[in-house]
DNA sequence: TCTGGGGTCCTAGGACCC
DNA sequence: TCTGGGGTCCTAGGACCC
């Protein structure tokens, strides 16, 4: 047999069809039939995800959100995402997949993989599959309130994947154990997963459009092209050779947080400030998943669009976000920054799943530091220079005392915002949209969660609270 | 109103070690 | 006396995915 590969046609691709445009339209029933846009509304950002009626006049993925706005007539919706309520759905999503296997790999908030012979008692032909999908699809659509998925099964992951997508939305293909290379090899390269715009054009450039002609490429030939692991792949996947495991949970291996701003960025404060903002993120984060990193990234997007990465390990892991901060404050000082900042990210990876206990205690040894200004037994005070002024300690949401007028409380598609005031309690902000002038003074109580840069809050409905004296 | 944000994997060179 | 050779770690960048 070519490859690793099953007998039956046991591994299924479930994908939601559009689901962030489907979940909005499904709560918001003023939405159903219209085109719906969700992404990022502000200037820069880009479409996450078009609805059906909106990708009929051209809005994709990934696409501008002003050139969809060109493309779409007024009427239609233009929609931050909500991913708390897309996180939801898709844990509805896949308790349905977890009755039907005991080995669910989800891959992405609504994208999993299915191995439908580890429950060791479905029918495993053709019919047999098919009648199974038919009903998941029912019940995906029946347990979510109307978001469809599309279902593809065949004999690989490979397979299941590229049938999902053939007969989308709503729909459910079956590959036949045989037909594999009879159903793959007229579609265009494209859609290999791992063919993306660099690959396809060097392959167009040799005469290669589909996937029939990548199998008549030789391996040598594709491994001097793309490289041996990628070369090798894709020589496999052109004949439908794929033997990967649907696999279960997989652990993370790094965590970031990045952000690109309204307008370029040059004021080193400001960018200091945004660093700390962003690091805070991935610390708070990285304690919440009982995590600690060896390694700091920072990620810096010239105004030209060019991007570079700065980062540096150090012996002993952490997960407390002022010294996250630190490092990365000390990478960002070694770049130039004077013609205009785009997007500043910070990372961290080499992960270790366990805190490192007392990290600043006496009785650390010392270790050789990459960062003179961090070294293992400097424990920066709270308000110490080079710390963020607002980092928050273990417990969050920061005390009151933590806001302070003239800080940045979050940016996001619906702007900036800023403390105006602060008191026992509660704290005031005002926001700036991308294309509005500042709005009204706000006022929070500082452990509401739509002060935290999670999910976009819905402002309109934040309840109001005593303004402070 | 060009080009988001969160990830994964691979490559390649240099350091360092045996 | 002229380049060994393999393995691992670190860093930077790039392709790709949803």
């Amino acid at each position: 047999m070519s490859g690793g590969r099953r007998r039956e046609a046991s591994i299924a691709h479930v994908d939601l069809d559009a689901m962030f445009a489907a979940v909005e339209q499904r709560d918001k029933v003023s939405l159903r039939g219209r085109p719906v846009v969700v992404g990022g509304v502000a200037g820069r950002g880009v479409v996450a995800t078009a609805s059906y009626e909106a990708r009929q006049f051209g809005a994709r993925s990934a696409m501008p959100t002003a050139e969809a706005r060109r493309r779409c007539p007024s009427g239609t919706a233009f929609l931050a995402p909500r991913f708390a309520a897309y996180r939801k759905t898709s844990e509805v999503v896949m308790a349905v997949l977890a009755e039907l296997s005991p080995l669910v790999e989800q891959v992405s908030i609504d994208e999993a993989y299915l191995d439908l012979a580890a429950a060791g008692h479905h029918d495993l032909t053709v019919g047999g599959v098919t009648a199974l999908a038919e009903q998941a699809r029912r019940e995906i659509a029946a347990a979510t309130g109307g978001v469809t998925a599309s279902i593809g099964i065949g004999t690989s992951k490979l397979v299941a994947k590229i049938g999902s997508d053939l007969n989308k939305p709503n729909g459910l293909t079956v590959v036949a154990p045989g037909d594999e290379q009879a159903v793959l090899h007229p579609l265009p390269v494209t859609r290999l997963p791992g063919v993306g715009p660099a690959t396809a054009e060097r392959l167009r450039r040799s005469g290669l459009h589909t996937i029939g002609d990548l199998a008549r490429v030789d391996r040598s030939d594709l491994i001097d092209w793309f490289g041996q692991a990628h070369g090798a792949g894709l020589y496999r996947l052109a004949r439908a050779e794929d033997d990967r495991a649907v696999v279960g949970e997989r652990e993370a291996k790094s965590v970031s947080a990045e952000e690109t701003f309204e307008f370029d960025l040059t004021d080193r404060g400001r960018l200091n400030h945004e660093i700390d903002l962003l690091a805070t993120r991935v610390g708070s984060r990285l304690r919440a998943g009982g995590l600690s990193a060896r390694t700091v990234t920072i990620k810096v997007r010239h105004h030209d669009f060019t991007t570079i990465t700065r980062s540096a390990t150090r012996a002993q892991p952490t997960d407390d976000p002022r010294l996250v901060a630190q490092f990365a404050r000390t990478l960002l000082a070694e770049i130039d920054t004077s013609a205009g900042i785009r997007l500043l990210g910070v990372g961290a990876t080499t992960l270790a799943d366990f805190v490192q206990d007392d990290l600043f205690g006496s009785t650390v040894t010392a270790t050789p530091d990459t960062f003179a200004t961090s070294g293992a037994h400097h424990r920066p005070a709270d308000h110490e220079e080079g710390s963020p002024p607002t980092a928050p300690g273990r417990p969050t949401p920061p005390a009151a005392t933590d806001w302070r007028p003239g800080q940045d409380v979050r940016h996001d598609n619906h702007g900036s915002g800023w403390v105006w005031g602060s008191g026992r309690g509660v704290v005031t902000v005002r926001f700036e949209g991308p294309s509005t002038p500042p709005g009204p003074v706000r006022t929070f109580a500082v452990d509401d969660p739509a002060l935290h840069p999670s999910d976009p809050p819905d402002w309109t409905n934040t309840p109001p609270v005593a303004a402070p004296a």
